[in-house]
DNA sequence: CTTTCTGCAAATGTTTTGCATTCAA
DNA sequence: TTGAATGCAAAACATTTGCAGAAAG
C-alpha cells in the first residue's frame, strides 16, 4: 500500500469522526496536495483540478485546503506577497523556506541550533512559543548567474 | 538639538536630493512615526493624524510609508494578518521580534547565533542571503497567567 | 508657472461568505 | 429524507491607482 493511499484512508477516518462527508472535491483537493511536493497555491490547485476535469470552485478549495489544515495534512504558509501556500505536512517533518526572490523557488531547511536558539529566546521574554515563522530571502544560484529571468514565481 | 529633529532635517534632505517635495502631510507622517517606538499599521496612523486634525488621506500614508521604507527610515514588517506594520528603522538596529497571538504584543529580539546560522544555511545552498523574516507566535506571560482578554490585536 | 502631491473614489486581488441547489449518508 | 457541502456571485478587506484639483518651489 502506497504512503498517499494510507493518507487518503486517514482523512477519510477523520472525516467520519468529524461527521463531515467524503466527497469527490474534498478526496481530489487531498489527492492534489499529497501528489505534489510543492508549495502550491490555492488558484493553482484549482487550475490543476479543473484542467484534470475535476469539478470544483475556488471557495471550495479554500474550504477544503483549511479543513486539512485544521486536520493537520497541510501547512498553510505565508511568504509576504498576498498569496497563501499549503504544503503536505504529513510526509515531511518541521522545516523552515529559503525563498528566491527572483525565480519563486523555495528550498526546504530545518537548523537543530536555530530550534534550540527559539525556545530560549522566548522563555527569557516570558513567551511560551507556540509557532514560528522563518524565512530567509535571496536569489538562488541560477538567478545569480542570470540563468533566469525575474518572474512573477514572487514578489515576496 | 534632539535626535527626532536630525531625523527631520535628514529626510528633508533626502527629499530634496530626490527632487521630491516637502508637504506637509510627508512631514506629519514621519513624526508620527518618530515619536513612537510601536509597531504601527497604516490605518492606525492615518487615524492618529487625523485625531490632530492633520489632513491626510490614507493613500498619502500608504504612499508615504513607502517612501520612508525606500529612504530606510522605516521598515514594514508583515506578520500575517493580512496588515503590514511599519516601525521606525534610525532609532533600532536589526531585530526580530515574539509576538504574543492573544494580546498582539510586541518584543523585539536578536540573537547572534541565529543570525549566523542563517548565513551559512543560505550559503550551503547556493543563495545569496538579502533578508529574512523571523517572528516567534507565543503567549506573553500576562495572558498566560489570564490577566488579558483576547484582543484583536493580532491573529496572525 | 510648472510639476509634483494629494484626496477621492474606483480598482485590485485574494480570500471569505450568503444562499439556493445538490448530494452524501 | 435531511443536514451538510458545493458553486456562484457578491462581499470583505487592505492596499494601489487614475485623475482632477491643490500646492510646493
Amino acid at each position: 500500500m502506497k504512503i498517499a493511499d494510507e493518507h487518503i484512508t486517514l482523512f477519510k477516518s477523520a472525516l467520519k469522526q468529524a461527521s463531515l462527508r467524503i466527497t469527490s472535491q474534498r478526496m481530489a483537493i487531498l489527492e492534489e496536495i499529497l501528489h505534489s511536493d510543492q508549495h502550491r497555491e490555492c488558484d493553482d490547485i484549482y487550475s490543476s483540478l479543473r484542467a484534470k476535469h475535476v469539478s470544483v470552485s475556488r471557495a471550495t478549495v479554500y474550504r477544503t485546503l483549511d479543513l486539512l489544515e485544521q486536520v493537520g495534512f497541510v501547512r498553510k504558509m505565508d511568504i509576504g506577497d498576498g498569496r497563501f501556500r499549503y504544503e503536505n505536512k504529513l510526509k515531511q517533518p518541521h522545516h523552515d523556506h529559503i525563498i528566491c526572490l527572483q525565480c519563486g523557488k523555495i528550498v526546504e531547511f530545518i537548523d537543530p541550533h536555530i530550534e534550540q536558539r527559539q525556545a530560549t529566546i522566548s522563555k527569557d521574554h516570558g513567551f511560551e512559543l507556540l509557532r514560528h515563522n522563518h524565512q530567509l530571502f535571496g536569489l538562488c544560484e541560477r538567478c545569480r548567474d542570470g540563468e533566469t529571468v525575474p518572474s512573477k514565481g514572487t514578489d515576496a
